[in-house]
RNA sequence: GGCGACGUGGCCAAGUUGGUAAGGCAAGGGUCUGCAAAACCCUGAUCACGGGUUCGAGUCCCGUCGUCGCCUCCA
């Protein structure tokens, strides 16, 4: 039974969707205006994650990620660097969309933009308006909190106490200060919409709630994104959705933790920010990922050098359950590997049940990988690794790492194995420089040698 | 100031309904090896602090200290 915590009610719950069998699942994507973040990253592969376990587990999950395409930053950045902002956010979400990739993270079934879902947004705000939840005021719209009974529920504020924070500024064209835009009317040069209040543009917590309506229906099964969006941005799609629609917004909030860089949040206004772009230069994706597993996905992550390396490492560590038998290997008893598979599938799975216990799964798959590495020093073959090879495999799968080898061209490794032979014709006779001149340059270029009991063995990485 | 999360060996971190602490990285020792690399084996924590409940608490309750997030845009 798959529990979840949901940030609704604070505590994990057992998992259960509106349809059978069917995950509706909806995540804040990014507003385009900068190149993204590592910490982008992570809320990105957190979901990805999540997304692939409920669909190893049968579930067919309809999952959507927007992408902000047009908000007071991107026309800010827009005027800034003279470009269009339409432009600007273009080029921002392709680029997005190919860091995705690289992280090996699935396509959404639907990335919805707030300037193709604008007919959405208006239907909305003018419901909104006719059912007395909002009102128009000199071209803008806003939400009016003090008609929703439940506003605070998701972060567990009362207006109350936020006015009495005193930072929120006194706004002559709102009734109260807690009230949020709905729509913005547009000043001069800004790119705007015809609507019944005028020109103007949609403020961005509407277009959340608009999409879903559009994409997924009036009642979603999980809802995600960054802790930093829990308000207001969450506790105002869902004023805005359950207001219009009287229904229930969604029945799982899931939130992931923030990204920690020299021990605070990683963030433009902070400015300690390292884009994917960069990460993705030194590291390849499984990197990142494996940063993410370790963790608790709600809990901060910290990003340091050894977090990287220690990922690095243990990537690594993995992928040597998946090397093959050793040269010339004789067999092996295989009772106790193919014990350990089962018993690290089961354990494997009952983690991941219990909230996506990611770091407790990782426990459990270099266990098996252990196993693995001294069934194979004990001689087994590559038939007799297979079958718990195909269990890391496939359990590494759902987590979405890749563990590819490095590879070399293909045409290369004839010549290699030609190396190798002379080297180990060379040891025979020990001549032992020649053989470490041998290896030394064939690890210059990128070719590690094994020497084993039984022979010697070669791969590229 | 308000709301929330958290504080487990050098670092990251797991810990089902309370019964004497997974795993990874790093470190040290060892096996293997001509040497090396990889792999394998061995070594280390009483769980922020102080009370309380209990036969028994990392695991429940109260308090203290500390860290982080939100309260303005933010994954």
């Amino acid at each position: 039974m798959l529990r979840v915590y949901n940030t609704l009610t604070r505590k994990k719950e057992a998992f259960q969707t509106i349809e059978p069998g069917i995950v509706r699942m909806y995540v804040c994507g990014p507003t385009v205006y900068d190149k993204a973040h590592v910490g982008h990253a992570m809320s990105a592969l957190v979901f990805d994650i999540v997304r692939r376990y409920l669909e190893y587990r049968g579930y067919d999950v309809r999952f959507v990620m927007n992408f902000t395409d047009v908000d007071d930053k991107i026309i800010a950045r827009a005027n800034e660097k003279g470009v269009d902002p339409f432009d600007l956010a273009e080029g921002y979400i392709r680029d997005f969309e190919e860091h995705l990739a690289d992280l090996n993270i699935l396509p959404a079934t639907s990335n919805p933009r707030a300037t193709q879902t604008m007919e959405q947004i208006q239907d909305m705000v003018r419901g909104l308006i006719e059912k007395g939840y909002a009102y128009e005021s000199n071209g803008d719209v806003y939400f009016r909190v003090t008609k929703d009974a439940d506003y605070g529920k998701l972060s567990g504020r009362k207006l109350e106490d936020m006015q009495a924070g005193a930072r929120i500024a006194v706004d002559e064209q709102k009734e109260n200060p807690m009230d949020f835009a709905l729509w913005k009317a547009a000043k001069p040069g800004e790119p705007a919409w015809d609507s019944p209040w005028g020109k103007g543009r949609p403020g961005w917590h509407i277009e959340c709630s608009a999409m879903n309506l559009h994409e997924l229906g009036e009642t979603i099964d999980i809802h995600g994104g960054g802790n930093d969006l829990i308000f207001p941005h969450h506790e105002n799609e869902i004023a805005q959705s359950e207001c219009y629609t009287g229904k229930l917004f969604a029945r799982y909030w899931m939130h992931n933790g923030m990204l920690q860089l020299s021990g605070e949040k990683m963030s433009k206004s902070v400015g300690n920010l390292v884009t994917i772009e960069e990460f993705l230069s030194e590291h390849e994706g499984d990197v990142m990922r494996m940063l993410v597993l370790n963790g608790n996905y709600r809990s901060p992550l910290a990003f340091t050098d050894e977090s990287i390396a220690a990922a690095e490492r243990g990537l690594e560590r993995i992928k040597s359950g998946l090397r093959p038998a050793a040269p010339n290997a004789a067999g092996a008893a295989t009772d106790a590997l193919t014990a350990q598979a089962e018993s690290t599938k089961t354990a494997f799975l009952e983690a991941m049940d219990d909230d996506f216990n990611t770091a407790g799964a990782l426990g459990y798959l270099f266990e098996l990988v252990r196993a693995i590495n001294t069934a194979r020093d004990a001689g087994a073959t590559d038939e007799q690794l297979q079958p718990a090879q195909d269990t890391l495999r496939e359990l590494t799968g759902v987590l979405g790492l890749r563990l590819e080898e490095k590879q070399g061209s293909g045409d290369a490794d004839k010549f290699i194995d030609l190396l190798v032979e002379v080297r180990s014709e060379a040891r025979k006779q020990k001549l032992w420089a020649l053989s470490d001149l041998i290896r030394d340059k064939l690890a210059e270029l990128g070719v590690t040698i094994e020497d084993n009991k039984d022979g010697t063995s070669w791969r590229w990485g």
